[in-house]
DNA sequence: GCTTGCATGTAAGAGGTTACATGATTCG
DNA sequence: CGAATCATGTAACCTCTTACATGCAAGC
């Protein structure tokens, strides 16, 4: 019950299109939301009938005309209200963590070239937040002072950074883990 | 589509029932994956239809009687063939920073005291996760030679560890954030 | 007598995923 | 000429959440 929030405050931070959003929540917002482009359509088609958000159709030359949305007075009503709720802790789901788990009755051998691709995954994720973090926050294009709004993506972004190295250490710990019972295994140690 | 093979793994590291695996959910397997006892009871019952799972109704005095399950055969199939499936870059999506990014738009006193709370929350969580390691792997009471099982356990505990802490680092540094904004805007910088 | 724990479920509704569908333009 | 990008949507399906429902036993 949340991607309306999320949309409500992309929108804030710049108005535009489902379109454009969809975008958007395939890179800054999606690092900590994933949203389709189908939901975002879904889900701004009853933002604009309950009043959330306002469209304007805004015809383009060469491309197709866009729904230019931007929020409405009881969009940033509703957006307020859940800002002052309080924040349950979220509800995990790492699949990761159950195939690790899941090792100990299989061949680890799969898993460890599994864990390996994924660790690239996140290293490249890493750069990309890095360079982001360069482009618009500590480099020299970087605004010397910057607003609230900068200051608030740019601390989001900081906890997408030390997310990512702190999974790149323990994804060495796994693959160190792996390993090691792979290698007990191979000298006949019926550990399981 | 993966609680029927955290449910398997679970299965395979300790056979029980329904019940007890939805108390597992609401701790070790909670920690990466959570679910509840309506949706445990329905994935039991597909699975069981499947041949995935097998049962054997158990009577107990003074308690009702329970259907304790075990992986079949060709449960264990499933989860090898998933354990060799790539391993997919999962979908987050996280509240709290949807809200950090919208306190640009409001007041971000109460957002403060939430996360104050939340803070806390996380803390228990790790004081929690420390006192489980050292009951289980690393205090005196932990087996010498712990098997691959228990090996691979500890390791999906250790990320729960380093999660705990770097979200906790993460936290200070965005009440330091929020408290700097506010600040700002106490001084009447209009930073927005 | 009330609450907690054990043990199992049904049903409605919200939310998310996947597949399908269209149509124009630009670039190689 | 085909692929990619812009731009919007529908429909079916699956999954998850929330509320409701039952019933016994033990302990306070």
């Amino acid at each position: 019950m949340a991607l309306e929030h999320a949309i409500l405050v992309s929108l804030l931070e710049k108005p535009g299109s489902g379109y454009e959003l969809a975008r958007r929540f395939d890179r800054s917002i999606g690092y900590f939301w994933t949203a389709t482009h189908q939901q975002i359509y879904r889900v701004l088609k009853r933002m604009e009938s309950d009043g959330w958000v306002e469209v304007r159709e805004v015809s383009q030359q060469g491309k197709p005309d866009k729904k230019h949305y931007s929020v409405a007075p009881p969009g940033r009503s509703v957006l307020s209200a859940w800002l002052h709720e309080p924040i349950e802790p979220e509800s995990v789901r790492h699949d990761l963590a159950v195939k690790i788990r899941g090792a100990a009755f299989d061949d680890p051998s799969d898993l460890i070239r599994q864990v390996e691709r994924y660790q690239q995954i996140h290293s490249e994720r890493l750069t990309h937040y890095l360079a982001g973090e360069q482009r618009d926050f500590t480099g020299p294009e970087a605004p010397a002072e910057p607003d609230a709004m900068q200051e608030l993506q740019h601390v989001v972004l900081r906890g997408g950074i030390a997310y990512e190295r702190m999974t790149l250490a323990w994804l060495d710990d796994v693959l160190a883990t792996l390993h090691r019972i792979r290698a007990a295994r191979a000298d006949g140690r019926p550990d399981c």
